[in-house]
DNA sequence: GACACGAAAAGTGTATGCAATGTGCGTGCC
DNA sequence: GGCACGCACATTGCATACACTTTTCGTGTC
């Protein structure tokens, strides 16, 4: 489905497209150049290059890929039906500055998603996702260790990803991984709270075990505090970005 | 936010601009053309106008709205962010037709979506929310007497929009809405079993009377159940539209 | 008669131009 | 000195034109 936030989120290599033959367009397996885009600008927003409230002027941006603003306009009106940039008429878009109470939402929403994802995940993985899972979780154990904070927070996404499959719902995926790219501005220096790391561990642990015994019910709870403690330890952060 | 399913369900007029001024643009309080483009096709896609499968060509688009092609095209991108269009390059655009994997997934994310604004509504509904709710849900009693199927589905509607509303949780209303509206063109029928009318009714009681009495975990169950029978009774109708 | 090749037609992708709206600054009046 | 009006500039909204891609239909050959 074309805007899923599948294939933004797990393409995370900006692809600006920087020269552009002058009549003959250079065949680009990434689709079309408004897809490009999107996914170019997606991804400044979510790895915070660019910070909520900042205008995406139509010109600028054209001129940045070499495109005229016609694929611009279709990109920004795209982001815009994502939630990634807000726009009104006549006006620039803008890079979305959720309210506090708005935020609020979006992390609730967030916690109750990942409940169902633990939920459906202790009853549905296949053993061998069970089994990647812990894994994937063990592994993270010396990045604690090391306090790698940058490296924590890629096993970390890596992580829920896993937890969001497993729910064998795509439409559920759809729907956390739209809400986590939308809270990600918001929420990255979660893991630059002092003890934060194993903190996170720890209650990774809980789900993991939870998953391994099919205990939907435990799954669902450790996951639904899991996220509400990382929407306390943003909560900090959240309100500097306040426009 | 722009595209914001609560806008354009909301508004269930079809808002055609038959004639335009040459030179003169009339003013429309209902914003831009491509908003009132996307309001259109998306009334027209939810309310079974157009059917799942059914192709929306460019040019046929803007001789019809009256417009150039570039506006028809930003509506169709956002549309297609929306979920309620799919396009893939050089083609045209067409009405989502889900697979039956898709639309199960769906209806079980609606029913897990429900069950939350179920259960949160029982825990944050203001007095007069809930008496509102119940009013309604007593309005109905008559219609279900009357085998009034599209009065029935009207109430339905309203009903199902106070609970979203009484969750206070402005994501998962976003998201639910968004859901339901993509739903929209599989269940179309489902009041037109033998039955249904009586058993919807005797359903939603249950809702009301757990969250009249405060009781999120009995509306959060009977929320589920509620939509898992609609599942049902709209899979026999959903197969006969696959392409 | 069937298949392969090719040209035309249909339709999408992008660029550019102009109209309209919003913004900011300067000037004049109170 | 402050506020209001207005003009110029910046930027978006939409229309039109053209390039490219895909499909389809016709023709010729095997």
């Amino acid at each position: 489905m074309e805007g899923s936030w599948a294939s933004v989120c797990t393409s995370l290599k900006l692809q600006i497209r920087t020269v552009k033959q002058v009549r003959r367009r250079e065949v680009i397996r990434t689709g079309t150049t408004v897809e490009q885009m999107v996914r170019a600008i997606a991804d400044m927003i979510v790895t915070g290059t660019m910070l909520p409230g900042e205008k995406l002027d139509e010109a600028s941006l054209a001129a940045r890929f070499d495109v005229s603003r016609t694929p611009v306009r279709e990109a920004l009106r795209q982001l815009g039906a994502m939630g990634l940039v807000e726009r009104e008429p006549n006006r620039s878009a803008v890079v979305t500055n959720v309210t506090g109470s708005y935020l609020h939402s979006m992390f609730e929403a967030m916690a109750e998603l990942e409940a169902i994802c633990a939920r459906l995940s202790a009853e549905r993985m296949t053993i061998d996702e069970r089994r990647a899972l812990e894994f994937e979780h063990r592994c993270s154990m010396k990045l604690v260790h090391a306090g790698a904070e940058e490296d924590y927070a890629a096993h970390n996404t890596e992580f829920h990803t896993r937890l969001y499959r497993g729910a064998h719902n795509d439409h559920v995926f759809e729907m956390v991984t739209q809400t986590r790219a939308r809270l990600a501005p918001f929420r990255r220096a979660q893991f630059r709270l002092p003890g934060r790391l194993s903190r996170s561990y720890e209650e990774h642990e809980r789900i993991v075990t939870a998953i391994m015994r099919a205990d939907s019910a435990a799954a669902g709870q450790a996951a639904y505090s899991h996220v509400a403690i990382v929407s306390d330890a943003s909560a900090v952060f959240a309100v500097t970005n306040e426009a």
